[in-house]
DNA sequence: AATATTTGACATGTAGTACATAATGGCATT
DNA sequence: AATGCCATTATGTACTACATGTCAAATATT
């Protein structure tokens, strides 16, 4: 899986002659690992065959199979323990993400499309959160957004708005989602902090629509409003779109 | 980041004392190499020091570094030539999920909440297909429908549920929602399956909206129409929440 | 005999050496 | 100027050795 991207835009000068593909052995015994895992039916708790007996064989040195485990214990694929040897385990869904998603290495169209996921994610979240939501948050909502009316500094009022937003992805009561949502945070900051730049807008950048009619709707509007009441709100920012 | 889950629930009897942390020498490695990395402001393209330098510096056998480096290689966070040492790129986003979203090592919980996502998406995606949608998208739509109503085995009609959906989320035109998208298949497919197993519901589970209903609205109503649309389409699925 | 302790075996973790491989840049040849 | 050759050099792979912690059997203790 290594890419093989060309270093200039100086290649398919001539059609049809694709790079040759140059797999490391740690890529190749990834590889194999996973597809004798899955197929041989592996589940959470299984233990698997010992460094030294895959190196073996598969005819490669330990330390290739080393490399390969080493990059699914970093998945949190599996788990090894001296003597014991290793155990396949349940990856965090949300720890490989972790490690990749820093705004400044992604390019500015994956920013771009990260902050779309966004968007998309703020407007689908209505349904849950009116199965989910309870006296309590409404509490919490309110809370927030009277810190956020007192407010004087700009920098105090984005992180209103960030603990506002982030409050709904928690009433949601989807923790994959809050947490999806923790790690996007960084590129979405980045992204509104470039864009504002590029356009000195006025921020937090909001439509017509306020935190406050927010909370009241989702008190006692319908799903329906919210939806429509949410895409107000985030109208600026569907307008880049 | 080894998981240090103890085995037992026999801790904290003694209050205060945290276990001791032993990560291994390529755990802290990768942490301190990203650290490194990122507090220097190293950006793709720069070329990183070599492994020889890296293992003198930090005091460790290159056989660890290499260990970290091949988890940031698996994630494309760095690509290595021979000779010429290595340099930073541009990690794909979704290669890291690509290799943990196994529906059969997830747990019952990940499964159900990234279902959930899965409508979050769909019922937010209606403004993005409002603004990208053209002519041509109607009749790949409308082909799919005709398909399906002609289907008569169950899993011919399935197929074609997952590709009007999969066709939705094209239109959107957000490359990574696509791929995220096609990444969760894998993974409502088994929730669906088995839902249905343990309630033989008939399948495909739609609510009183079809597709051919969707495709109308999204010819000639409105954002607002097509996420209610949504909404009826999948109560099935929300109905389970 | 039942329990506590010691001991040895064993799998992973780390270190170190050696060599293979391929890309680079310079030099020589045409 | 283009090609071919070669020394250099960083990564890729292999192998050996030992450290470390853990399981299990053997031993000692009650």
């Amino acid at each position: 899986m290594k890419s093989e991207k060309r270093s200039k835009g100086e290649n398919n000068f001539i059609n049809g002659l694709e790079p040759i593909v140059t797999l490391t052995m740690a890529d190749r015994v990834e590889a194999q690992l996973r597809k004798y895992l899955k197929e041989e039916g592996f589940k959470p708790g299984d233990s698997i065959p010992k460094e030294i007996e895959i190196a073996e064989t598969l005819g490669v040195s330990r330390n290739v199979v080393r490399e390969a485990l080493s990059r699914f214990r970093m998945l949190g694929l599996i788990e090894s323990r001296k003597r014991r040897g290793m155990v396949l385990a349940r990856p965090d869904v949300l720890v490989s993400l972790e490690r990749v998603l820093d705004p400044y290495i992604l390019t500015k169209d994956t920013r771009k499309e990260l902050f779309e996921l966004r968007l998309i994610l703020e407007m689908g979240l209505a349904d849950l959160l009116f199965v989910r939501k309870t006296e309590k948050d409404y509490e919490a909502l309110e809370e927030i957004v009277d810190r956020e009316k007192l407010a004087k500094k700009t920098l105090d009022r984005i992180q209103c708005d960030i603990e506002f937003h982030a409050m709904l992805y928690r009433i949601a009561g989807n923790n994959v989602l809050k947490r999806f949502q923790k790690l996007l945070l960084p590129v979405f900051q980045y992204v509104v902090e470039y864009e504002s730049k590029h356009r000195d807008s006025k921020w937090p950048l909001v439509g017509e629509i306020k935190h406050q009619d927010l909370v009241n709707i989702l008190k006692s509007g319908t799903p329906g409003d919210f939806r429509e009441a949410m895409y107000s709100h985030l109208k600026p920012h569907f307008d880049h779109v």
